[in-house]
DNA sequence: AAAGCACCCTGTACGC
DNA sequence: TGCGTACAGGGTGCTT
């Protein structure tokens, strides 16, 4: 379940070890995981066309990781159940480890998916992967250098209210929706509602100005808190970091998978519901629909 | 515009 | 303890 937290982890990890660094090729034992897109490899010809190419940086754009090379971009999306990991090239084979990375130095870049929904992807032009992602909810991140290439934009506060008033439909199918604010998953959208005291099924325009504004700071700091936890490892198979190390946000969430446990702020029992196709966590108490 | 669904996948959780 | 089944959900694409 890695969403901008846990994919913007990653983005600082690599980011520490990888920029210089040549890659030598791929091995690829799961094709789907690399489509064909416009300007990119697909396939096999994915370890051909990274041979000899050196990492200049790594960054994230919503919930991809994206690494920018000499002469092409790598862009990875985790998905559901993606991993990274370095290891040396002799490391034990992981038959989940789909796409591997030859590196110099006698070390691999694997990424690791049991249920493969995950994509990699190797192009010239990154724009027509990105292009449809909404803003970016925060400066600070690793995305920040993307906007300096005009491929991200950070939200302005002084946008989000009328953005809002545009949109008719519920708050949490509005928040997953990639094209209107980039990064957020099912975990951090339960926990912003929950923040912000807004019902996952609250139609966005009916929201007044200051209400907006308490959602975008709710949003900025469920998000910021993430991050600074280094993500959500909600399961022993679930999200590691680059070393293999859990996240900590998990202590820190107030409703999601929490049903049944008493709400932090006012001790009624978390409930579930299912909204936009997605298990959903609330507390009925704090978060009421609003006529 | 918005909502619902199937699809892609397999580990995990749960009921019996 | 073991087996079978439903569930989990990010994103895309299709239908209503």
């Amino acid at each position: 379940m890695p969403e901008l937290p846990e994919v913007e982890t990653y983005a600082r990890e690599l980011q520490h070890v990888l920029p210089g660094r040549a890659l030598a090729g791929a091995r690829v034992t799961w094709p789907r995981q690399v489509p064909p897109v416009q300007s990119g490899a697909h396939g096999d010809a994915l370890g051909p066309r990274l041979a000899g190419q050196r990492v200049v940086y790594v960054s994230r754009r919503g919930k991809y990781l994206v690494t920018r090379l000499s002469a092409d971009w790598l862009i990875i999306h985790l998905k559901m159940s993606g991993r990274l990991m370095i290891t040396p090239q002799d490391a034990p084979p992981d038959p989940y480890a789909q796409v591997v990375f030859t590196m110099d130095r006698g070390e691999e870049l694997r990424f690791r998916d049991p249920r493969k929904f995950g994509r990699v992807y190797l192009v010239a032009d990154p724009r027509p992967l990105l292009a449809r992602l909404g803003p970016e909810p925060l400066a600070g991140l690793s995305s920040d250098c993307l906007v300096q290439e005009g491929l991200a934009h950070v939200l302005h506060d002084d946008e989000w209210p009328e953005r809002l008033k545009r949109r008719r439909g519920g708050l949490k199918a509005l928040l997953l929706d990639q094209t209107f604010i980039a990064g957020l998953g099912n975990i951090y959208v339960d926990e912003t509602l929950f923040a912000a005291r807004l019902h996952p099924l609250q139609p966005a325009h009916r929201l007044s100005e200051a209400q907006a504004m308490l959602l975008l700071e709710a949003m900025r700091q469920v998000v910021k808190t993430g991050v600074e936890a280094r993500g959500t490892s909600l399961s022993a198979g679930g999200y590691r970091d680059l070393s293999g190390n859990y996240g900590e946000m998990q202590d820190s969430l107030a409703v999601f998978r929490r049903t049944g446990q008493p709400c932090p702020a006012c001790g009624q029992p978390v409930s579930r519901l299912v909204v936009a196709g997605r298990g959903t966590h609330v507390c009925r108490h704090c978060q009421s629909l609003m006529a």
